[in-house]
DNA sequence: CGGATGATTGTTGCT
DNA sequence: AGCAACAATCATCCG
């Protein structure tokens, strides 16, 4: 057993998932602070190059095999922002045990972010003053 | 023409 | 303990 289990998520499984949103009239009034970054890929944030980025969610692992099959029965949607909304609504509907599935690969790559960040942790208290100049490395 | 946003949920990090 | 920001992706839209 692990003792890293996600603690079964049949509990979270059972949560209340009744009260879907029914509103009709959705201003898309939401807080910008998620989608505040601009072009993560170009720019950058004065992020150390040892820290360790977020591993993609459970979510989003389904949704590279959701947006697949979707992209195949939908020819039409190209855009994944309708496939994330499709996702999400299929998401809640997935079986405990497909949850599982990808929740575990989550728990894993969060295992391996840990260590990143751990070895980061390190590297910082280690050489942070140090000249980090091993891209010339 | 090009940059920026929008949407999905989860997860981690910092205060 | 809780909030805030960010993780991929890409079509679409405004400037």
């Amino acid at each position: 057993m692990k003792t890293r289990s996600r603690s079964t998520q049949e509990s979270s499984a059972h949560k209340s998932l009744s009260h879907i949103s029914h509103s009709n009239s959705k201003p898309k009034k939401k807080n910008k602070k998620q989608a505040q970054h601009k072009s993560p890929l170009k720019v950058k944030v004065k992020d150390d190059p040892h820290k360790p980025k977020k591993p993609p969610t459970a979510f989003f692992f389904y949704l590279e095999d959701f947006r697949k099959t979707f992209q195949q029965e939908n020819p039409t949607v190209k855009s994944m922002r309708q496939i994330g909304k499709a996702c999400g609504d299929k998401w809640k509907t997935l079986s405990f045990e497909e949850k599982v599935a990808y929740y575990d690969i989550a728990t894993e790559k969060r295992a391996k972010f840990e260590r990143a960040m751990a070895e980061y942790v390190k590297r910082k208290e280690n050489g942070e003053l140090s000249d980090e100049s091993e891209d010339e490395l």
